[in-house]
DNA sequence: GCGTGATTGAAACAAGTGATTGACTGGATG
DNA sequence: CATCCAGTCAATCACTTGTTTCAATCACGC
């Protein structure tokens, strides 16, 4: 247990190795970024890693740990005021609102790369799960995503509640993966060629809410 | 250059190493399989791979080339016979239609597997893309794609191309990502409790096309 | 049979990984 | 001033990775 007087270098050096784990391993990869590159990038020592975190993993899952929370109180807080909003006033609780609200953290200006970091997460998870990934989701996001379907079939209560757990599942999905389309060029735009006039950040964030909205609406097929 | 004569052990090796390789990428994921543990669960020699195929990546891609090659061609395939359906009776073109061939191959019975692989070579490539997974997807997935983003345009033209083609973007992440939902329990499993009342995998596979239609046809914000 | 080239096998190689060691530093504490 | 101890450092460890080597083996045309 380090840190009982804690002289200045020592939240220093964690802060520098996080800082940099945040910017590399939203450049190149959760997975693909060394212990070497990261304390080089970091300007330290390669045994600060294991002296303040334990492992690389434990590293990790500070870093995750720390992210996801503040990410999903911005969440959660949004959330909040707008059912608060809808239950106060006449306003009816917005379907398009709440889906905003969970956009945001990974559109919104200036959160480009937490935001590319967190989704890159969920996809780690997804592609190879493990212990810590599942520790990181089942304490910051299990929680967060059960507000957001209540909420979601507060404002659709024609939805069956089970299938709405399977639409917000699905609109996880459309965001998280749509967000790391990355490759130069990405492949949205190699597709479409010249034809990709959507190209500012806000107008594909307004498309993604309008794919993600008309799907949590579409009517069930029996 | 082997195979001038083709001696019946050779492609034999080949094809075990093949079908190993099949099974445990779709089980353990792409990156979690060591050449040794992919041999001897092939029950061939660690050369074997870099004799039949001249390294693990060339593997990979082997497999890929031949997976997508067949999976894809159902798909246009379908495609195909819709649009041809709905050119010469009075047939409307469906979107839904569309929406079905396309997911087709990765729910349809029997393509579990295949379908899961697929899947996970598009996560791949998202979350940390190669000269590899780019040429795969350049090859068998893009043209793919233009077919069917220009016939989701004929069945609705009210929606711009170029907003078509963010759309297909966004069904592929959905459903790509929803398939690779595994560990146990599922998450769609553990979040929802014991409300998951949706479980055979046709009842899935129908309320992930009605989330994707809806998507698709959903009004564009201005 | 017999030689020839394709194929296989056990072993070793080289490069990279995360983790650990033990000496050293510098400042706080009595 | 002596002591202590969190923190840092270069060096090294132990291990896994994909790959290569080269002799042994096999199938098949002659």
């Amino acid at each position: 247990m380090p840190g009982r007087t804690l002289p200045s270098s020592d939240r220093l050096t964690r802060q520098k190795i996080l800082d940099s784990a945040l910017a590399l391993y939203a450049e190149k990869g959760i997975d693909g970024v060394p212990v070497r590159t990261l304390t080089s990038h970091a300007g330290v020592n390669v045994a600060a890693i294991h002296y303040h975190f334990g492992s690389t993993e434990a590293l990790a899952e500070a870093l995750f740990d720390e992210l996801s929370a503040r990410v999903n109180k911005r969440r959660t807080l949004a959330l909040k005021e707008i059912t608060a909003a809808a239950g106060t006033a006449g306003t009816r609780l917005e379907v398009r609102a709440i889906v905003r609200a969970f956009v945001a953290p990974y559109v919104g200006v200036g959160a480009a790369t937490e935001g590319q970091l967190l989704a890159q997460l969920i996809l780690k998870h997804r592609l190879s799960p493990s212990p810590m990934t599942e520790r990181v989701i089942k304490k910051h996001f299990d929680p967060m995503a059960k507000q957001f379907v209540t909420a979601l079939h507060e404002a659709v209560p024609e939805i069956p509640l089970s299938l709405m757990y399977l639409r917000y599942m699905l609109m996880v999905s459309t965001v998280v993966l749509f967000l790391t389309d990355r490759g130069r060029p990405s492949r949205l735009h190699r597709l479409s060629g010249t034809r990709a006039e959507i190209t500012d950040k806000q107008a594909i964030a307004k498309a993604l809410v309008d794919f993600v909205v008309g799907g949590i609406l579409a009517p069930a097929s029996s």
